[in-house]
RNA sequence: GCCGAAAUAACUCAGUUGGUAGAGUAACUCAUUCGUAAUGAGUAAGUCGCGGGUUCGAGUCCCGCUUUCGGCUCCA
């Protein structure tokens, strides 16, 4: 017998050998239909493994990651098999379950194209394949046995997972015809799957490397219910209302253009006032966490890249340099804020006493990036940074560390951002080699960061390997509105750029010492902060960031006078109204999708007009009656404020 | 940069096997003066992304380029 430990602390006895769906069954025949995987011991398996030995257990359903993961991939290997039948001699790379879906990277022979437009021959085959409720069955196979059974079907990728693979740990999973090279957990069989989408082709490198062959990689989603596959698709729908280069378009927020280049966004005059508020809100935050403005130079000569090292590691891959007519100097333009704040830090000779100092800049960066990397808002070759650089002594890291992440939190707050991601980058466990800085610098800055997420509370995935050569980050990443995750909030500690510049500070032992620099932007960039932004509230911004606070709207055209009153009146409590234009030329006509946007609307009309009121609206909360210009006006200033000081 | 897709009026799109471009919305004019998601009539609006080619004839077929979109690689 085995004791079975469920979540709930309960313990049941099986005998030995039972299986998950057994275990499943023995609680409820309902529960047995909908169980997908299940766990032992913290590990997801397939229902028909049998157990043996006492075991903390979990049953999985589609409700649960595990359960969505194993439907998913058994989903990816069902492509596969369809992808077999109607492609003979294609080869397979990898089919993993992914946060929305699956996928399958596939090549397809020399000369044969998977289209977008073959997808519903795919997904048709899918269907056909499912409906035959194909039993998935799990077999171990030794190394050598495993090689010759791919290599004779010439499956090459596979054979190159084989060989890194370690013998007896190798398994198959089988569905009809099918075989795939499998670690699993899988669903029992293909029976479950109801509802296919294949949602779009693409081009992946394999192995994720850019020097091998890039694999044709298919995406595709499936469900157990049809009405979740549309309801679904109805949200992704949805989400593209609220892509923030649509929104960007109809808000008049900011543009591109062919003529000026791809990748250099435009703010238009809306855009830029909700920016300069963004900057305000930061200054504001700033200047009470002792940061000092400074503003440097769009470009820098060769020298000060070559001190910094960019020069060695991305001249050839940035914008080339701007060559002066008379004297041959060659100039970048700048890529980065630091080397420039570096020369300030050594513009005067600092001592202890005077650190921390803390130099901020919104600084305007250009970037040569991958053509097909460009997108919207968030990828662009121009940005602006929220930049500061913090310049410490090793011992203050820790506590510039958490003052940093106090900015960050404000601000995430502010915008509501509450679905964020933190990620703690460090070194390499083994490889120590890249980096440079003293180990003993390291481990007190990796063991700041890793503490100030404790003391802060803050949840924050660490990986390692993913610092910086000169220093570990913490990096802060919130998804978009169809789930891309981009990176906003960043603090890197940096060793490097004090050696190069040979930064220096005056100790209290009278001795030179060198400072520590901290790299920090909350917001990341305007742009891709301004995106995100867009896309999380769908272009109804905080009433203290909203473009045009107000919309006036005259009934008719008699009022158009008394109706640029109200936005002369709104003015002076520096409350931003929009007229709608009723014919004359005091306004313009209000777009539909504008007015979804503005907060607030007042009605004016004979009544308003005799008694020097307005009929207010507010968008979500419809009517809230007449009252005087001034009541509306000190109300709404008062709720800016309010909104204001909560930081 | 690579793989795949797209580009037609200010916006969203249609355009069937090649025969000189259409709709809705927006704009403009006139009428309407309406308590806020469509008032009516009329007008104007396009080098069909750019450049070549095939053809008697190209939005449509072929080639090249540009930009955009979905991914990969890379990154704020």
């Amino acid at each position: 017998m085995v004791k079975i430990t469920f979540p709930d602390g309960s313990v049941r006895e099986y005998s030995d050998g039972v299986t998950g769906l057994q275990i499943a069954e023995s609680i409820s025949s309902r529960l047995a239909q909908e169980v997908l995987a299940c766990g032992v011991n913290g590990e997801t398996m397939d229902l028909n493994r049998p157990i043996n030995e006492d075991a903390s257990f979990v049953l999985y359903k589609w409700e649960d990651e595990q359960g969505k993961h194993a439907f998913w991939h058994t989903s990816a290997h069902l492509l596969a098999e369809a992808l077999q039948e109607l492609y003979p001699g294609i080869q397979f790379g990898i089919g993993p379950a992914i946060e929305n879906g699956f996928y399958y990277d596939v090549d397809p022979g020399d000369g044969v194209v998977i289209k977008e437009s073959d997808l519903p021959a795919i997904e048709k085959k899918m269907t056909e394949l499912a409906a035959r409720k194909e039993e998935l069955v799990r077999e171990s196979i030794s190394k050598d046995d495993a090689l010759k059974m791919f290599g004779e079907r010439g499956e090459t990728y596979k054979c190159e997972l084989i060989s890194e693979l370690e013998d007896g740990h190798i398994t198959t999973y089988t569905q009809g015809s099918f075989t795939d090279l499998c670690r699993g957990p899988h669903l029992l069989s293909t029976a479950p799957i109801k509802a296919i989408k294949l949602l779009s082709v693409a081009g992946a490198y394999w192995r994720g490397q850019e020097d091998r062959k890039q694999m044709t990689r298919i995406y595709g989603i499936t469900f157990p219910k049809k009405k979740m596959l549309d309801e679904y698709l109805v949200m992704l729908e949805e989400a593209k209302k609220r892509d923030h280069r649509k929104i960007g378009k109809e808000m008049d927020l900011f543009m591109f253009s062919d003529m000026v280049g791809k990748g250099l966004p435009m703010w238009l005059p809306k855009g830029t006032a909700l920016r300069i508020r963004l900057q305000d809100f930061l200054r504001r935050i700033q200047a009470r966490y002792d940061y000092q403005e400074v503003m440097c130079p769009p470009i820098g000569n060769k020298m000060l890249y070559v001190t910094s090292g960019h020069y060695a590691k991305y001249g050839k891959d940035s914008f080339q340099p701007i060559h002066t007519p008379e004297e041959g100097e060659e100039y970048f333009l700048k890529p980065m804020n630091c080397p420039h704040h570096c020369t300030i830090y050594k513009n005067s000779p600092r001592s202890y006493r005077d650190l921390p100092l803390r130099i901020a800049e919104f600084g305007t960066v250009c970037r040569y990036e991958q053509s097909g990397e460009l997108h919207g808002l968030t990828r662009v070759r121009s940005f602006t940074q929220d930049d500061a650089h913090i310049f410490c002594r090793p011992d203050q890291v820790k506590d510039e560390f958490l003052r940093v992440m106090d900015i960050i939190s404000i601000v995430f707050k502010s915008m509501n951002f509450e679905n964020f991601e933190a990620q703690i980058s460090l070194r390499d466990k083994v490889n120590r080699e890249k980096y440079i800085g003293s180990d003993e610098n390291w481990e007190k800055a990796e063991q700041a960061i890793v503490e100030a997420c404790q003391e802060k509370g803050l949840k924050a995935k660490v990986e390692y390997g993913e610092a910086a050569f000169y220093g570990p980050k913490l990096d802060f990443m919130v998804k978009d509105a169809i789930g891309r995750r981009w990176q906003l909030g960043t603090i890197q500690v940096d060793y490097n750029l004090p050696e190069r510049f040979e930064l220096e500070y005056m100790g209290s032992d009278n001795q030179k010492h060198r400072p520590v620099m901290i790299h920090r932007a909350p917001f990341g960039s305007m742009e891709r902060f301004v995106a995100v932004l867009i896309e999380h509230t769908a272009g109804k911004f905080p009433l203290w960031l909203t473009p045009d606070q107000v919309a006036v709207l005259p009934i008719s055209e008699k009022f158009n006078d008394y109706a640029d009153h109200v936005r002369m009146e709104l003015k002076k409590y520096d409350i931003r109204a929009i007229v709608d234009d009723r014919n004359e030329k005091i306004g313009r006509k209000i777009r539909d999708n504008e007015m979804k946007r503005i907060p607030y609307m007042l009605v004016v009309g004979e009544k308003e007009a005799e008694n020097g009121e307005v009929s207010v609206r507010k968008q979500g909360e419809g009517d809230k009656g007449s009252m005087k210009i001034e009541d509306f006006a000190k109300n709404i200033a008062e709720e800016v404020h309010n909104m204001i000081n909560k930081w």
